[in-house]
RNA sequence: GGCCCGUUCGUCUAUCGGUUAGGACGCCAGGUUUUCAACCUGGAAAGACGAGUUCGAUUCUCGUACGGGCUGCCA
């Protein structure tokens, strides 16, 4: 009988929502839920200087939009000092922990003069088996007594046995001398206090896992279950920084990626099921183990979260897609829509969704529906409404406005009017398009014509037939 | 410098000693077509390098190269 499962993810608020985090807060949530469990979220401000409010609050909002939810209140860090102390003194009680009187420039002189001589410049502490008599009145710092003589063996679900000698480990610092916590010990202390079971972070603390190991032994805490993944690349194989664009999951929401092709793609980039690509996040709550992470670096591949995107668009549900749609809109700063466009909207939903990758070009294909007589025309429209082409609009009218207002009859009365004229189809769909949007990049005319009903469309035509003469 | 991790088409990946090395994005060609797209068919495209183990290595071992991480009184 396993315990229930436990993940957790634990940014510091020192900026926006890394796409690199996002990645794996989703396969901590994957994970989690998945299997029943819960998916903890810990902010690690311990460091003051670098923390900011508006930076937790922006990857608050980041995990909001992706829609990873959390069980739970949101932990600070910062705010359990006192018990990541009280762990550092228990450990020196027990004498696996001891106080360190060196200085900063003592330290740094040993490490220099180490470099020098090309030796190690793990820190030995000349105080690690002091007698308490011979302590100065002075600031100190707790260390861990690091174990010698064997090796760690980090269990890792990802990168396998990985093995570390007790030779590599230092006596590292547990709670600075101003008594406050170190990252190492919060971790520890925090992940065992939250009943944390599965710890899935990216591979950069690999290495630390070993550290945090110590402080698991010494206080005989059970371990966790480790899975380091690998980090994202940009696209020319480096890691990913400024230069490499949008790196800020809020910055992919403005540029109206839908939430769930982008966690389609992330939970792709770097895990894999087989050959399945595009599938929905029960699939991918039932699917998801960490087997099926990859050990190599991913890098981040613009133009497949696209196509990704453009599937689930397609996929969607009408209502949750315009609702998801307008979201976006009021994200850009868009006003909010009259009664009247919904309506429309929600009509047009069938034929916008199917070609549209992003939530822009959703709103592209939708402007007809969202601009009022009289249309004004962008300049490829222009182009297809010279004087031949208005007259076709004139004539063509009298068959539209016979015709009952189904696909059918509408489908009918124009292939009728181009046959009848000698005209090829095309010939008179630009004009039509024109008319009824005044651009070009728009649903097909027999949904438009449906979607604006016989009056709007008729009186766009009238207006499209008569201007610029 | 020391320690650790990684390396299959351009990209994301499948393969858990025996395959014509598969799929997806992208790309190229063709088709469909009412604009932008979407869609359909076909195509080019990969095991970093070198040893070893084995009847047989992409797969196991070692080395080299390249990339990355850690090595803080940062997280």
């Amino acid at each position: 009988m396993s315990a229930a499962v436990v993940t957790r993810f634990a940014p510091s608020p020192t900026g926006y929502l890394h796409i690199g985090g996002a990645r794996t807060a989703l396969f901590n949530w994957l994970y989690a839920r998945g299997r029943g469990g819960k998916f903890l979220l810990r902010i690690e401000d311990t460091d003051r200087a670098r923390s900011s409010p508006e930076a937790s609050a922006a990857i608050l909002q980041g995990m909001a939009w992706l829609g990873l939810d959390h069980d739970g209140d949101v932990i600070s860090q910062f705010e359990r000092a006192d018990r990541h102390a009280e762990v550092a003194n228990e450990l020196l009680a027990a004498g696996k922990a001891f106080k360190c009187f060196a200085t900063q420039d003592e330290i740094e002189a040993f490490r220099e003069a180490a470099r020098a001589e090309g030796k190690s410049t793990l820190y030995r502490s000349p105080w690690r088996d002091s007698d308490a008599a011979s302590h100065p009145d002075a600031p100190y710092v707790i260390r861990i007594k690091a174990p010698s003589g064997g090796t760690m063996v980090i269990k890792d679900e990802v990168q396998g046995d990985v093995r570390i000698a007790h030779e590599q480990l230092d006596d590292m610092i547990l709670l600075r001398s101003d008594g406050t916590p170190v990252y190492m010990l919060a971790v520890v202390v925090d992940d065992h206090d939250m009943g944390v079971t599965h710890v899935i972070r990216g591979d950069d603390h690999l290495s630390n896992a070993a550290r945090q190991m110590m402080i698991y032994e010494a206080m005989e805490w059970p371990l966790p279950v480790y899975a380091h993944i690998p980090l994202i690349h940009g696209p020319d194989g480096k890691k990913l920084s400024k230069r490499h664009g949008a790196l800020g999951a809020q910055e992919y929401q403005l540029m109206g990626y839908p939430a769930a092709g982008m966690r389609n793609y992330l939970a792709r980039l770097g895990w894999s099921h087989g050959d399945d690509e595009f599938f929905s996040d029960a699939q991918a709550r039932e699917w998801f183990d960490l087997a099926g992470i990859g050990k190599s670096p991913a890098r981040f591949d613009t133009k497949k979260l696209e196509h990704l995107c453009g599937q689930h668009i397609a996929t969607s549900e009408n209502a949750a897609l315009q609702q998801e749609l307008l979201a976006f809109r009021t994200a850009i700063g868009e006003n909010n829509l009259p009664d009247v466009k919904l309506a429309l909207l929600s009509d047009a939903m069938n034929c916008l969704k199917e070609r549209a990758k992003t939530f822009p070009e959703l709103l592209e294909k939708a402007e007809f529906l969202l601009v009022d007589r009289p249309i004004e025309p962008d300049e490829k429209a222009l182009k297809s409404l010279d004087p031949v082409s208005r007259g076709i609009l004139s004539t063509l009218t009298p068959h539209l406005q016979n015709a009952s207002w189904t696909r059918d009859a509408l489908e009918a009365a124009t292939a009728d009017y181009a046959d009848s004229n000698g005209l090829k189809f095309g010939k008179m769909a630009g004009p039509l398009r024109a008319a009824l949007a005044g651009r070009s990049v728009t649903p097909s005319v027999f949904d438009m014509l449906l979607v604006l009903g016989r009056d709007e469309a008729l009186a766009r035509i009238k207006d499209a037939a008569q201007e610029h003469g």
